[in-house]
DNA sequence: CGTGAACTTGACTAAGTTCAATAGAAGTGG
DNA sequence: CCACTTCTATTGAACTTAGTCAAGTTCACG
């Protein structure tokens, strides 16, 4: 099976070549390159932080491609209490809709660029590049063990284990890999808030078992936005449930 | 967008159609309708209650589709604690992988038969029909959406609230659609600690939640397995967190 | 019937939430 | 550069929901 790979263009870029723009001088957000570098015809669109650009049970007439900066993707209740269900990075996309409108509603955590393509042409695009179906394909199974492993950590993980497997995702080894390199730095780009609400917990127990992982020896804290790994291992074990 | 429809042929059938058989005499489990009624080439499997057919982080040789019964889909920690991330029913599908393994196991609930394809063999049915693949993207993309869902369930509702969403998604209406109609039976396949590792709980507080439910008089339970929905409304307002 | 498994109930415990106050960091304007 | 505001993060104490442990019931099946 050949594989599609994207190509991030750091925006701006080439600012002539997209055929549209909403926000930004257009660029060339990805290309397609088993495809002979054919251009994903998209608008590069500049989100600044904590701006919404998708909203759950709007129609979903998008999808989108991160460039760079984080997007946080989160559902809600009607009292205000808010999950979120995961962050998207550069390379990550968004809005891969079967539904007529969004299940779920995505903002901005920090500046953040994206590739806007409209519904209508990812459909003609899926059906010009046979890849791009595989691609897409390929990511939504991904995106779903994803989901299966923040399922168990929201249903049977303590505090402790969920704050664990957090940075463990961050610095980006899952559970099946080896445990990153000790002295591994974790730049959290959200707020105390957005992590509470990932993990399904409320800031201050966030603040406290962070606290607790320090006394521990686990991390240090240079700052709240900065966590370096101090015994991964232990990490890697609390994240399993042997802790 | 056409559309691939699959339809189930009850089993045991047309024995000699299937080109291999595990456990059972083989029938033709399913047939691509769009495709002129081409056979989907696939093993019959009878999976006996409590029979798990497929494990965590073993090789991902094959996929299923689930022709009656009903199977869940589970991941485990060290120490036994589980997660149910899913229950399939016929129709569904269970084992799509990208990886090389499965991310986690898969259990019959009730007698169960299953429509047994080959990693291979699904590689060369996408590659012939197109519709294939288009198939599985949309069931793919759609889990996605229940998996959302349940993240924001088991991030952020009451066992209360569990329960109810629960009960009206078994009774097949989402959180989007109306509530069923007053009176309408759901019949539960599974045992207490199914549904108590489905929404992360324990089998203690579904019982007692259950009882909550009854007293306030939202449902009856003319059987432990079987409840009826008296006041759905109600149910749809705690589902929400309107309670 | 009798035995075992599934389910329910009760009393107590604990993990995490809530509410309230404090401390720190980051900007803003004089 | 420093006072002042504001936002974010942390800490403390009381509380609550759901979990734990230990009996009971009920029901299905031999």
């Amino acid at each position: 099976m050949n594989t599609l790979r994207i190509r991030l263009v750091p925006p701006p870029h080439n600012p002539a070549a997209c055929d549209a723009c909403a926000v930004r001088p257009a660029s060339i957000c990805a290309v397609l390159e088993d495809e002979g570098l054919e251009r994903l015809a998209a608008v590069s669109v500049l989100v600044p932080e904590g701006h919404e650009f998708i909203t759950e049970s709007e129609p979903a007439e998008a999808f989108f491609v991160i460039t760079s900066g984080t997007a946080k993707l989160f559902k809600m209740l009607a009292d205000g209490r808010r999950q979120i269900t995961g962050f998207a990075q550069a390379g990550g996309f968004v809005g891969l809709a079967v539904q007529e409108t969004y299940g779920f509603s995505a903002e901005a955590v920090e500046e953040t660029y994206l590739c806007r393509v409209s519904r209508g042409r990812l459909r003609r695009l899926v059906n010009t590049f046979p890849a791009v179906k595989q691609y897409l394909l390929q990511q939504a199974a991904s995106e779903l063990v994803a989901a299966q492993e923040q399922m168990l950590l929201l249903g049977r993980k303590t505090a402790h284990e969920r704050l664990a497997s957090f940075l463990l995702a961050l610095a980006g080894r899952g559970r099946l890999h080896e445990p990153p390199p000790a002295g591994t730095e974790v730049r959290l780009a959200m707020a105390r808030d957005d992590v509470a609400d990932y993990l399904g917990l409320t800031v201050e127990t966030v603040s406290r078992t962070l606290k607790s992982l320090r006394l521990a020896g686990y991390v240090t804290m240079p700052l709240p936005s900065l966590i370096v790994l101090v015994d991964p291992g232990a990490l890697r074990r609390l994240a399993a449930g042997q802790g």
